[in-house]
DNA sequence: GGGCTAAAGTTCGAGACATGAACATATTAC
DNA sequence: GTAATATGTTCATGTCTCGAACTTTAGCCC
């Protein structure tokens, strides 16, 4: 019989149930930061006695923090609980076209400090890395020994293989079959940077959909992210999670075919979405009736998405809804009523992101928090 | 302060770990009967005797059976354990354009008794309902004591709206904005029919795909059904769990436009998958050509489906696939791969149902089966 | 056939944990 | 100042899982 290590996948167990209501507790301030023991125990339906017994060891173990008293009308005044902002940070990592950027961020994905650095053309790999970790100790420096370093996550322009946190394919960054976690890994140790959760790699548009979803004004179920750079992608977020697909490939709309008579792609087909929704594409013909073209086209793939997704929010991003958002948008949401089935374009929002270009880093932050948190799941604590 | 019922949502309290083991015992079960109590115990990271405690509470409530001895080698022999597949029954009902279909089936979603039914134009709704409750009672008549119904689902070619068991839209029978949940329960009350878990209204393509998920062969994460019949709709399976929209109007694939400039549609809009792929496309055009177009639009789809979703199977059902599967199938793969990226391609299989013309009613008493087993976590037994 | 080994399943005491009632604490209302 | 009210804590109780010891039933070997 082979030696079996303590299962870690399934149920029950010594303090499984104390684990899922930690997680329930740190998941609903989270959400909804500043409840009280009272309100957790009534908006969970536990006994308050065993809410602030969980709460008192997430206390002691430096996630929550205890807020001033709340004198809220009679009775003793409660006192609000959340997410240390103080104590527990993570790091967002960016690799795009053309920068690279850093941000430290707190539980509730606030940006605490943060930096942006130039990146040139044909960019190496290592010395990216180099260069985020080295920006990354400086934001550190002088923070106290008691902030932890919770998570990290690198946000990047390619296709990522989930598993092993290999860089499939970065057309725009020339990189392809890159093993980027893994020399993340060595990077981090070779600058002492330590992190609690292992390190994440995910694809731009992914954590951008994750971020929108966490950060943004809309409380949803599902949403989608249409990435509009150089090439075009999305990031799904169904039924609350973020959505992979069976070989972390979901969401790769850029070379949807749109119109198989249309112009030829890099990728060796004709009229793929890409073609036509695209800084390229608008750099090759910038004027109003460029613009209303691509909106057109846009709005073919809109329907595509609301029809077979019926999400509740679409959100536009990146570079080219940097440059000519605001212009883009009236023309996409028209687009997107000529074509979709009338009832997902009337319940689904289209709008621009409201974060910028900040968008997939913020998500990245966002990512990061999260798997910290589903670890804290099982963890014995700090 | 509010009277306050047993909160329901959410964690802990008396028996949320014994029902989380009850469930995880029942859900393994389900997918592969046959587990000893040891088996189960190492399975699930479960000490043996809190395994034995459980399954002889499911036992006792008559939702397991204890096999035969499995003589396996050394040591006491073990004993399988499965669902019951005697004493507990669902039924499947179908209402379809030209037929009605009843089958009562066990928890392994094996069929035991069925029947159909004719149906001629303009089907009236009561009566339909009264003639599948009719057939029922006699599937049911004869059955002895000990056996419980213990969940229905109705299966139908039309837009249900979730919450209420409303049935929106069914343009192939002509109804539309019927409470057809509501309807169901009370022709099951005048036909004396009990069930012991709430009745169930879905779309007809979702119940498929989730039948040919739970019954078929691949054992995958991620699959989409597309029902090709009168019109053209589909069904998704994401993340292992049935995918609804936040309007529960997923999947609706046949308005998607194809070609701008194709021929008008039902709808008012111009060149939907619908007029291209569909029984009403294939009747128009019946050639050798007509089939080659039909296979290449339905590649379009076939390619946006891939490459948003990344699924690993694609299945085609539906009447025109009874019709003319076998010659459309390899035509719409190479279509696939002429339209698809070409990793989607490669990574996912595209095949045809392999339960013809019941594919939708054995799905419908999957999601029946579902929603009982569902039900068991909380409930204190039979 | 008898003893040994191996595996399945059961029994039982110990420990972890949620619960609810009683209690301490802090505020408003009068 | 006293009553009322709500928050948060303490503690005895009961439920449930666990692991070790034990029973049962088989194969293996002499």
């Amino acid at each position: 019989m082979p030696a079996r290590i303590r299962s870690a996948n399934s149920s029950s167990g010594t303090g499984v149930l104390r684990n899922l209501n930690r997680s329930l507790v740190l998941k609903t301030l989270w959400q909804r930061p500043g409840l009280s023991r009272s309100e957790l125990a009534r908006e969970l339906g536990l006994a308050k006695s065993t809410v602030s017994v969980v709460v008192a060891e997430l206390l002691e173990e430096g996630l929550l923090r205890e807020g001033e008293e709340m004198p809220g009308g009679v009775g003793r005044p409660s006192r609000a609980l959340e997410l240390d902002r103080e104590k527990n940070l993570v790091l967002a990592w960016e690799i795009s076209v053309d920068y690279l950027a850093v941000r430290l961020q707190n539980l509730m994905g606030e940006v605490r400090r943060g930096q942006d650095l130039e990146l040139g053309p044909d960019p190496d790999p290592s010395a990216c890395l180099d260069r985020l970790a080295q920006a990354s100790r400086e934001l550190l420096r002088g923070l106290g020994h008691s902030v932890y370093l919770r998570g990290l996550c690198l946000s990047v322009p390619g296709l990522v293989e989930p598993q092993h946190g290999h860089l499939t394919l970065a057309p725009n960054l020339g990189w392809q079959d890159l093993p980027l976690l893994e020399m993340l890994g060595h990077k981090l140790a070779q600058h002492r940077i330590r992190v609690e959760t292992p390190p994440i790699l995910e694809n731009e548009a992914n954590t951008a959909a994750l971020g929108v979803y966490t950060l943004g004004e809309w409380r949803v179920a599902n949403l989608a992210y249409l990435s509009l750079g150089i090439g075009l992608g999305s990031g799904l977020v169904l039924d609350r999670q973020l959505f992979w697909g069976s070989h972390g490939h979901a969401g790769e709309i850029g070379h949807v075919p749109l119109d198989p008579q249309g112009p030829p792609c890099r990728c060796g087909k004709r009229g793929c979405a890409e073609t036509f929704v695209s800084l390229k594409a608008w750099r090759a013909d910038p004027t109003e009736a460029g613009l209303e073209r691509m909106a057109d086209k846009l709005g073919l793939l809109l329907a595509q998405l609301l029809n077979l997704l019926d999400p509740d929010v679409v959100v536009l991003g990146g570079p080219l809804v940097e440059e000519i958002g605001p212009r883009l948008l009236p023309l996409a949401r028209a687009a997107a009523r000529r074509y979709a089935l009338e009832q997902a374009a009337r319940t689904a929002q289209i709008v621009l992101s409201p974060f910028g270009r900040d968008t997939a880093i913020l998500g990245a932050g966002v990512l990061a928090i999260r798997a910290f948190l589903e670890a804290q799941r099982s963890g014995v604590g700090a």
